[in-house]
DNA sequence: TTCAATACTTACCTGAAGGTAAGTGACGAA
DNA sequence: TTCGTCACTTACCTTCAGGTAAGTATTGAA
């Protein structure tokens, strides 16, 4: 196959669910799209500080390959696309949140010890 | 600082918890010490088919730093060092779980895919 | 005296992820 | 006629995660 896989075989679930969630952004764009539903190309962009056009449109077009968002493209002039979450990529939002909830903990925890080593 | 932080500023929790299991092994040894309780080098080593020596202790290492990971030595020759998840550990993993059970079912379903497209 | 076992350590190299910056095409507004 | 908007696209470059392979220290066994 050509480019990036992200297919088997793969070792255990989290190696499966791994594959399609590694990616600078790809937990952000998830988050961002979940928050409001539908979001056009600019709107995410300037959603998620710091991302590149190239990096964003790239990790989108995975997540769209891998079924987690669906674009939808408008032809007008000038040019409106907007993306959301199909099913599984709500699914998948919801099967992550534990582990936010852990890494939330996480950051809490760090930010504790940091100001009692002040 | 020095090596590779994994402190924040984070933007969210998953992106905290990601920093802390990202690594392509993380997850698998995290799972292997939960599974065993308590493994020698050596043992992980064999448990995690193709992994190199290198990047078994550098994770190791890494997540005895963030706490997920207790490293016990005994003085003998030749030498013997077990690892065993500490109570952190032991929860990530559990937060890790319905992403696995995700990535369970994304695997099957790739898995009806491919047959049904033989 | 050499070898095996164990848990590393070190130096070097490659490939992929991601960043930067500029270009494209269509059309309406100024 | 030039500019701005929008959603890309392309070429080029840097960085770093991870792989390979060899070396280290200790001691008992052959």
């Amino acid at each position: 196959m050509a480019s990036g896989d992200r297919c088997g075989p793969y070792i255990c679930g989290i190696d499966a669910a791994m594959d399609v969630v590694s990616g600078k952004w790809k937990s952000l764009i998830l988050w961002e799209l979940d928050n409001h539903g539908t979001r056009r190309f600019g709107e995410l962009k300037r959603g998620l500080p710091g991302v590149s056009e190239k990096m964003l449109i790239q990790h989108l077009r995975e997540m769209e390959q891998d079924g987690l968002v669906h674009r939808e493209v408008y032809r007008e002039v000038p040019p409106k696309v907007e993306y959301s979450l199909t099913e599984h990529g709500r699914s998948l939002n919801e099967a992550l949140g534990p582990l936010g909830e852990w890494g939330q903990r996480r950051a809490e925890r760090l930010a504790a010890e940091a100001a009692a080593a002040s």
